[in-house]
DNA sequence: CGCATGCATTGAACTAGGACAAGAAATGAA
DNA sequence: TTCATTTCTTGTCCTAGTTCAATGCATGCG
């Protein structure tokens, strides 16, 4: 049961066997069923979640009304909107949302203080899986730019190939920034070579 | 001299006065001066820099010999390719050159994690600044998505108001993901208004 | 001082991608 | 099974932004 989460964790520092079981001894299993939109725009996240099984998207609504799907995450993956309203106090500006049937691993901000006073180790953990997502953050932000829709898709699919299998087409147009006739396009276009 | 930082570091994070100590007693303290490359592609990024004066871009170089810019990094600000060279080994895809004559503060991956052992509280306080640079970027990648090209430019006024004034108009554009043509060309529409 | 190099502006022609509309195909609920 | 809803495709027209000149402006440097 904890085996995925402590590989996770213990990717980048390792951890004494007492040091995971504090670790998992704070978390909390949640199972969600699919479109289950679990933080709205405006509320506080007050969860930080690893996806045991299953598939989330966080989304922006842009001034007007279109969704910007800002991360997919899938096993093995977290997700949360730790970077406002944690530590900044401010309500989200996203929406995290279930897109099939979830299990998840929560931590709320207060167990996370929790654990880290118990085991100041995991503050490096969550720092170094924190670069992380900056630098993949980075990388896309570079694509985003530098990239024509076709490279963006044939990246995303090099990338996540089992996504575009599992979500719907305009759910992935609206990660590479494009319009989800623009996609169908591109992917008839492949389709014939 | 030492001020400026300590203020910095403990904007999240209250050290004692004997954690400052070991931490500005690790400093590195340097200039440099216009126009000189800090890091090359290819380099492994051996150091985190403190803007104390001055001001500089990081860049990635794209397939067809485009530089984007991925941030300016003024006064108070830290700029690293911290996301992959340090943790991960690899080198590093991007570049970092200072536009103007710099003083910094900075640190190198040895004396970091001196820091961190001597002080542990300092991992938290990196931790937080990740998560708000992380914050900032994903803001980013969400504007270069959802805004026009023009609407990223009067943000970018608003948000780094003495910036325009201090570094060229092709670097702006570089760092919208536009033209330098086009910026011209929204720059004389503007002020017609 | 004069020259060279880089920078900003402007215009004309072009294109990647968007918006809209309408139909086809898939999914799902009762 | 049927009807409804959502998803995907395809075509036509349209526009934001690019590319490629050409020109004028700064600026730094010998």
């Amino acid at each position: 049961m904890y085996s995925q989460i402590n590989k996770n964790i213990g990717r980048y520092v390792t951890f004494e066997p007492e040091e995971l079981e504090i670790f998992n001894s704070l978390l909390e299993y949640k199972t969600v069923p699919k479109k289950t939109i679990l933080l709205h725009e405006g509320e506080m996240c007050n969860f930080e979640a690893f996806v045991i099984k299953g598939c989330v998207r966080k989304y922006y609504i842009d001034a007007n009304g279109f969704e910007v799907i800002l991360q997919f995450a899938i096993e093995n993956a977290w997700v949360s909107d730790i970077s406002f309203s944690i530590y900044e106090d401010k309500p989200s500006r996203v929406y995290i949302e279930t897109l099939e049937d979830c299990e998840f691993f929560l931590f709320s901000p207060e167990t996370k203080e929790e654990l880290f006073a118990k085991a100041p180790k995991f503050e490096r953990a969550f720092r170094i899986l924190m670069q992380r997502s900056l630098a993949v953050t980075q990388d896309r932000l570079f694509n985003t730019i530098s990239k024509s829709a076709t490279e963006k898709y044939l990246e995303f699919l090099e990338h996540y190939p089992t996504l575009s299998q599992r979500v719907a087409q305009h759910y992935i147009a609206s990660y590479l920034g494009i319009s989800a006739e623009f996609l169908s396009k591109i992917r008839t276009k492949i389709a014939k070579l």
